[in-house]
DNA sequence: TATGAATGAGCATTCATTCAT
DNA sequence: CATGAATGAATGCTCATTCAT
C-alpha cells in the first residue's frame, strides 16, 4: 500500500543482488581479500555501479548485517510464547535460532563475525542489533519460569543468558572453524544445545548452594 | 644442556618482542588494518628487522598461534589427574582453560579467531593445534566417568564434547564482541561454564530418552 | 572491416604511447634503474594506469620486443626478390635492415639487448622472433646464389649466415657502446657491412681449401 | 721484487676470489638480479666482508672490467708482429682475441656487455680500456699492409677496423643470446671471422670503385 | 679484519574510489 | 543510472650499506 515506485523496487532488488554477491565473495576470500571488482563481477555489474547503491566497501558489510538483523527481527516476531512448558519453549526457540543461520547462510556469519572482531563500528552494531535483542528475548522468557518447588531462582539469570547465547555462537564459530563432526551432525546440534540450556537453567543455583 | 648461544637467546627474545607488538597492534587495528610499519614501530625496530625473524606478514599470525599452542600444551601437561570427583575435575579443568586465556591475553584470541575465519591455512592449523587437542583431553576425561547408577552413558559423548568446547569458545567470542556483562563479571564465568558442562553431562541422554 | 571500436583504438594508442615512454626511459636509466613512476611520468599518466595496459614491469619489455618484431616482420615482407644480382640483393637487404634500426630507434635495441643478456625468457623470445627469422631470410637468399664458375659452394653456409648477422648486431652494439666513429659515420655503415658480407661469401671456402 | 707483504697478497687473493664469485653470480642472475648476499655466499664470506674489498656493488663490476682489461693487456703484449704474411697475422690475431674470451669466461662478458649498455660510467671505461686499445692494435697492423699491386688502399681503414671489431663483438653477443649453432661450432668461428676480416680488407675499396 | 644483524630508503603493485561518457 | 578507465595513495617487501662485536 505505501506504493513503492517501480524504480524503487528495482533498486531494492539490485541492492539485494549485490549484497548476495558480496556475501558469497566475502565468505570465500574474506572481506579484505575480496576486491570491489570481485563483488562487481560476481554480481554481474560494473565496479562503479556498486557505488550507486553503497557508499563504500564498508557499507557492504553493514548491509549484510542489516539484512541479518531484518531476518532475525522477523524471526523474533514469530517466536511468540510458544507454550507453557519451559522445555518445549527452549527447544522451539533454539531450533528457531538455528533456522535463521540456515536461512541466512553460514557465509554471512563467517564474514560478519570475522569482521566484527576487527571493526569497532560494526562490532557496536552487531552487539546492538543481534546480540542484545537475543538476550532480551531470552531474559524475558526465563523470567516467566517459576522455579520448581523447593528450588530457588538461579542467582545469575542474566549471566546465564549470556552463556546460553555464547553456546549458540560458539557452535557456529566452531563449525565455521571447520570442525568436522559439527558439520557432519549439524542437524542434531539444536536439540543438544536446547538440552544444555534447559538442564543448566538451575545449574548456577546448584553450584552456588554447594559453595 | 642449555646449549643455546647468546645470539640464539637474543634472537628468541627479539622474536618474542616482535610477536608481542604484533599481537597488540593486530588486536587494535586488525590484521589487515595494521601495517608492518605499525608493528615495527610498536616493537621499536626497523621495518626490515621484522623480516629477519618472520618470512612475511602472515608468518606473524602463525607465530602468534604457535605461542598460544605452546602455552596450551604446557597447560595440558599440568592438567593431569585433577581428582576422582568428576565435578571437581570439570571445574578445575575449565578454570585452567580460562587461565590460559588470561595468560596469553585476549588480544591474541581476537586476532586469531578473526583471521581463522578468513585464512584457510591458519584455520587448519588452529583446528589441529588448539581445538582438536582440547577435544582429545576432554573426550578422554569424559570416557572415565562411570554413569551414575541407573543412568546410561550419554549417547552423544563426542558431540557433547564439541559443544562444551563451543561454550568456552563462545564465551570468549562474545566477550571479544564487547558484551559488557561478560567483561564485567568475567571472573564468575569459569565456574558457571563448568556447571553448565557438568550438568549437561547427562543432557544428551535425558533428551534422547524423552524423544 | 576495420571493426575496431573507438575504445579499442584509443586503448591501442595509449598502449603505444606508454611503450614509447618506456623505451625512452629504459634507454636513459636502464630497465632496472627506471621506476614505473618514471615511465608513468614520461607518459603523462598515473602509475596505476600502466597496469591497465601491461601486467607488470616485465611486460613493458616484452611489449617493446613485440613492436620491434612487428616492424621487422613488415620489413621482411617488403624485402622480397630484390633483384637477380647477388651484390645488389645483399646491399639492398642490409640497407633495409639498417633502416629498421633507424625507424624503431636505437633506444629500443639498447634496452632489449641489455636485458636479453639477463632475462632468459626475453632471450628466448628475442632469439625466436628477431634473430632466427633473420637467419631464415638470409639462408634462403644465399641458397639461391649459384657459385661462380670454378668455385665451390661455401662449405659453411649456415655458420656464415650467423656471422653475417653477428656483424650487423655487432655494429649496433658497438655504436650503443658509444663508439664515436661509428656514430659519426653511421650512414656509411650499411654499405660497408654489405660489402663485407658479400666479399666473404666465399671466404669460408677459401679458407677451407687453404687449410 | 717490489716485495708485496703477505697480508697484501692474501688480500689480493681474497679480492680475486670475491670477483670470481661475483662474475659467476652476476652471469647467472644479472647484475641487478643478484644481491650482495648472493655474491657473499658464493664466495663463502659474510656480506660485510665484501665491503672491505669493494666500495660498493658497482665496484664489483668495475673490478670485473679491470681484470678483463688486465688480461687483454697481457694478451696484446704477447701479440707481437706475428709474421709478415697479413693473412697469417690476421688469423693469429683473431685467434688470440677469441682465446681471451675463453680464458676470461663468457660469464664476464655477459655481465659486462649487459651492464655497459646501461651504466654510462662503465660504458666509458669499457670503451677506453677494451674497445679502443683493440682498434689501436688493429689500425696499426692494417697500416703496415701494403696494398697489393694495382690496388688502392682501402679508403675507410678506420671504419673498417670498427666493423671488424664489431664482427668479433657480434659473434660473442650472438652466442650469449643463446644462438645454438654458434655455441655448438664455436671452435670454427675464429678462423671464419679471420677470413671475413681478411677478405674484406679490400672490400671497402672494391665497393667504392664500383660506385 | 670478519661478521651478520639492523637499518630504512625505495619500489612494484594493488585497489577503493571517482567521473566523463 | 550504468560503465570501466584513470587515479594515486598506500603497503609489503627487498637489499645495499653500516657498524658494534
Amino acid at each position: 500500500m505505501p506504493a513503492q515506485s517501480l524504480s524503487q523496487r528495482l533498486a531494492g532488488v539490485r541492492r539485494d543482488h549485490i549484497l548476495d554477491a558480496a556475501t558469497r565473495v566475502f565468505a570465500a576470500k574474506g572481506f579484505n581479500g575480496a576486491t570491489i571488482r570481485d563483488v562487481a563481477q560476481a554480481a554481474g555489474v560494473a565496479d562503479g555501479t556498486i557505488y550507486n547503491y553503497f557508499a563504500n566497501k564498508d557499507a557492504l558489510i553493514f548491509g549484510i548485517l542489516d539484512r541479518l538483523n531484518e531476518t532475525e527481527r522477523r524471526e523474533r516476531d514469530l517466536t511468540r510464547p510458544a507454550g507453557a512448558d519451559p522445555r518445549e519453549f527452549v527447544h522451539a526457540y533454539v531450533r528457531h535460532r538455528f533456522e535463521v543461520f540456515e536461512r541466512v547462510g553460514f557465509d554471512a556469519f563467517q564474514v560478519l563475525i570475522s569482521e566484527v572482531l576487527v571493526n569497532p563500528t560494526l562490532r557496536a552494531r552487531y552487539l546492538r542489533d543481534i546480540i542484545e535483542p537475543t538476550f532480551s528475548t531470552a531474559d524475558a522468557a526465563v523470567a516467566t519460569w517459576a522455579p520448581a518447588e523447593g528450588e530457588q531462582q538461579t542467582p545469575n539469570p542474566r549471566l546465564m543468558t549470556r552463556m546460553q547465547a555464547a553456546l549458540v555462537l560458539g557452535c557456529v564459530v566452531l563449525r565455521l572453524c571447520g570442525e568436522p563432526l559439527l558439520q557432519e551432525r549439524w542437524s542434531e546440534v539444536p536439540d543438544l544445545v536446547a538440552d544444555m540450556i534447559f538442564s543448566s537453567a538451575g545449574a548456577g543455583h546448584a553450584y552456588d548452594t554447594t559453595s
